[in-house]
DNA sequence: GGCAAAAAATGACATTAATCAGTTTTAAAA
DNA sequence: TTTTAAAACTGATTAATGTCATTTTTTGCC
């Protein structure tokens, strides 16, 4: 097998990196890897996940099934992240249902090797709590931004934020594409207003779009709405 | 002084409990207890902390300023509840203000003996990042709230939030009394808005009132409306 | 106890966003 | 290619919530 933990670049943006050379090994012996075809799901919400998943490429939503019936996006996860962690360590079922939104290569990673290192290696701990601590501190940010911005900031906010966390080709369109509905789901709102939103940025030429592709054209008009101009 | 951590009743509630006796003893000789009035505060958004909060009686609200200028209520932190941690293992400035929310008695502890036991100390360090684990969790849930409730069902999930975690008086008011603003600012909405949909759940004999104090008196209809009936 | 200031409450109105119903477009499958 | 289903879009309407203005009540203070 050539793909070895010890070799992958995704190492670079993850916890992984803090372990010692030992535990990567083991951690590398134990992986598997999978392909994931767009639309399918990784685990779902209430599962009890044996181990975490690091996503090698392609982009995974985290979301959460709402009483009503509706799906909230609360995380996009793509390269170098790692998906499950929390249920791995707080060894409780997930809260989060894992959807391929693009193909995907990610590895599975049996939580013992994990559980292990966190017991005995404090460098490899600390590096897992600074990134919970940090994904804390965001996760407290969008619960400002959901109630305090309108619909329209949110939506303005998550085409800069896509553009800036995922890239955008050359011709200028995000490299992440999602349907009108997971975008309507990422910004916690109706399918419709999400639409008509978008439609009223595209004829304001803050956005365009080619297909299902969007790309922001106006950067600043867009950073001014979410600001509250 | 006799006010030792070691022999502490709130370290029950908190990661402090996985602290070695020696950790502790440490922490416990580096300690300073402070006394805060009824709306001082105790860090401000922004700040560096140099150490972190430990609340050994009343409650602190943790919020943070939205852009439109009104605060958003992230938490609610009572006794046994440590503050201020996330800034310090992250070596970030705090991104929220806490702020009390009747008289509180807390504790201020110098950093380094935390970040030391967090090095030193797996059994600790594993311990915090549980906590942490299901506070993120938690932030999930709220996210989802924020954009998938009304304001009506927030409300009235945040009056049986309250009295869930912080009891009612032999009377059934709430222990905890908050401002109409600090509930609008709880669950994200305009005061007055608060204020009418306070007036409509006394009406409706969900809730009763006096003067400030709050309690829920039908916990089945306020049930029923969160869930959506 | 009386005064000033803050908090709570209410009404009228404007705005935002959800819902329902339907059409057009796009993509996928037979 | 044709057919079908899903996704994107549009319009009309309703419901929820925010805003502004004003009054009433409560609270802290001298």
């Amino acid at each position: 097998m050539k793909n070895r933990c010890e070799n992958c670049i995704v190492r670079q943006f993850n916890s992984l990196r803090a372990m010692s050379k030992e535990e990567l090994k083991r951690v590398s012996d134990s992986k598997i890897t999978k392909t994931i075809k767009k639309g399918q799901a990784i685990f779902e919400e209430g599962e009890k996940l044996n181990g975490v998943f690091c996503v090698r490429d392609g982009v995974s939503k985290l979301s959460k099934l709402s009483a009503n019936g509706k799906d909230q996006i609360v995380k996009l996860a793509s390269k170098g992240e790692v998906m499950g962690q929390r249920s791995v360590i707080a060894e409780e079922s997930t809260n989060l249902s894992a959807v391929a939104v693009s193909d995907m290569e990610v590895c599975f990673i049996p939580k013992e090797g994990i559980v292990d290192a966190l017991h005995k290696n404090p460098n490899f701990t600390v590096e897992v709590l600074r990134h919970m601590a940090h994904d804390l501190r965001e996760a407290d940010d969008v619960i400002v931004n959901m109630s305090q911005k309108t619909v329209k900031q949110r939506i303005a906010e998550a085409f800069l934020y896509l553009r800036d966390n995922f890239g955008a080709d050359t011709d200028g369109f995000l490299n992440v594409t999602l349907s009108r509905e997971d975008i309507a789901n990422v910004v916690g709102t109706a399918t419709e207003s999400c639409i008509r939103i978008i439609s009223e940025f595209k004829k304001k030429e803050y956005i365009k779009t080619s297909g299902k592709k969007i790309g922001v054209v106006d950067e600043k008009k867009l950073r001014d709405l979410v600001d509250g101009f």
